[in-house]
DNA sequence: CGTTACGTTGAACAAGATCAACCTCGGTGG
DNA sequence: CCACCGAGGTTGATCTTGTTCAACGTAACG
């Protein structure tokens, strides 16, 4: 149940446009989304010169909250982001995809514990050179702020859903939202409406994630799904596969 | 009903330490909190050449949610920070005080709307300058940063209010994280316990306001003020203000 | 003084939580 | 191979917290 660590990587070869950029990102399938994508080659040589891979596998703590920040990009695979209170109840504040950074206070202490839910593959940032090339790369400092401000919308517009909205909004919001984030990942150019509609995809997390991420009990969350299926919005194929089966429907119901 | 407009300001002085600084900046309340704090006379200088002073008035929109962002420090007064449902339905996601920064993406569209609570005044920062700055001088870039980041903080640690905690210890973590705020602006430097420890403090937003940012209604809202003061945690003087009576009750009814 | 916005209090109600039973499915070991 | 187990999920009945609805206070302001 360890977390297996890497090695530094330093071999490079030509990229598709004739660029030298090293053999790691050249393979790494999520480098067009990640932070990396700001980068320049030199730039992505010398970041790629301060990291490594390191795997998780499915249930495992990646840092503690509390515990010293980490600064790294999800290669491959789930996680989860939560805050805890002293009498056990736990809040889930972002559920992360491949290519989402990972990142507290640049030299600080974590204010969430991020946990694997799925078999993760992390490509960890040494701290020192990441924040060197911060400072040097206009880049990467540009991308890096508008990382945090991106998760800042994020967390209000959550805080919308958990101070106002009812359980219904809340599944339907949850599954719009993990649309999105499928769709755009896939980086499909046609309008959402079409490319959310029909669209069957799979859901990362336990019903009990689902209920600590939106606020509800696992059973309001359940009944959730039976209804906003019985209204003809989605479809449950098992327990972790939906598909939309009316976008529209389900964003009238996600407000 | 509409905002006043400053003009430009270039005038320097000597501060106490002797060194010239803009006199505007001299003369202001919040220059040792605000992120100005973070730059060096010349720095400052030059965000004050490209600054302005505004006022609003009490009930008065500062930015709209969608409306292109500012970038800004309150240099007096209270604000508000919500998002809005087409319905009407609103979330407050933060309160403002003298000294915080208010700024959306750098170079977007506001994901809030700003709204004075009391007479407000602001230091309006020329984007354009603001930027040009941000990409010369280190120091800025970092309290930029530190504050999106904390920014970020503040809003998963309400999401794990608003997702998990009862009606009670909202509305007294409510109160704690007020105490907190007005502590930290004296600066301080005895121990928390202490300080607060029957402390007087205004709230500084309607219970209707409250409402919106802890998730519940008036009613609730009134209620439990009613329970906390019963319980000897707080005393209520009217309807703006308190005294916490019990800082150690208080905190264990905060969760 | 009204008038009005803000706040409190009480009674009835409902959304969602809690409690409990049961289902489903993917191991695991006899 | 199948019986058993346990984790995750669903469904139903009941209960509770906080909402809703309604009436009444209170204080600032023209």
């Amino acid at each position: 149940m360890r977390a297996g660590i890497g090695t530094a990587r330093s071999e490079c070869e030509m990229s598709t446009d004739g660029i030298m950029i090293p053999q790691a990102c050249t393979r790494c399938a999520v480098r067009s989304r990640a932070l990396c994508s700001a980068l320049s080659p030199s730039e992505l040589t010398a970041l790629n010169n301060a990291s490594r891979f390191r795997t998780f596998t499915e249930g495992q703590t990646i840092v503690t909250e509390g515990d010293p920040s980490i600064i790294a990009n999800i290669a491959s695979g789930i996680c989860i982001e939560k805050k805890a209170m002293a009498d056990g109840r736990e809040q889930i504040v972002s559920v992360l995809f491949p290519a989402d950074f990972i990142s507290g206070e640049l030299d600080g202490v974590s204010d969430t514990t991020v946990q694997a839910v799925s078999d993760v593959k992390l490509c960890y940032h040494d701290r020192a050179g990441f924040q060197r090339l911060l400072g040097e790369h206009a880049g990467l400092q540009r991308a890096y702020l508008a990382h945090a401000r991106h998760e800042l919308a994020n967390a209000r517009e959550w805080m919308l859903l958990l101070g106002q909205k009812t359980a219904e909004e809340r599944v339907a919001t949850f599954l719009l939202r993990l649309a999105t984030r499928y769709t755009d990942a896939g980086c499909r150019h046609y309008p959402l409406e079409t490319a959310v509609d029909g669209m069957v995809f799979e859901i990362p997390i336990t019903r009990a994630q689902i209920a600590s991420y939106t606020g509800l009990t696992i059973e309001t969350v359940s009944r959730k799904f039976r209804t906003l299926s019985d209204q003809g919005a989605i479809a449950l194929d098992g327990t972790r596969a939906v598909r939309i089966t009316n976008v529209a429907r389900l964003r009238l119901l996600s407000e």
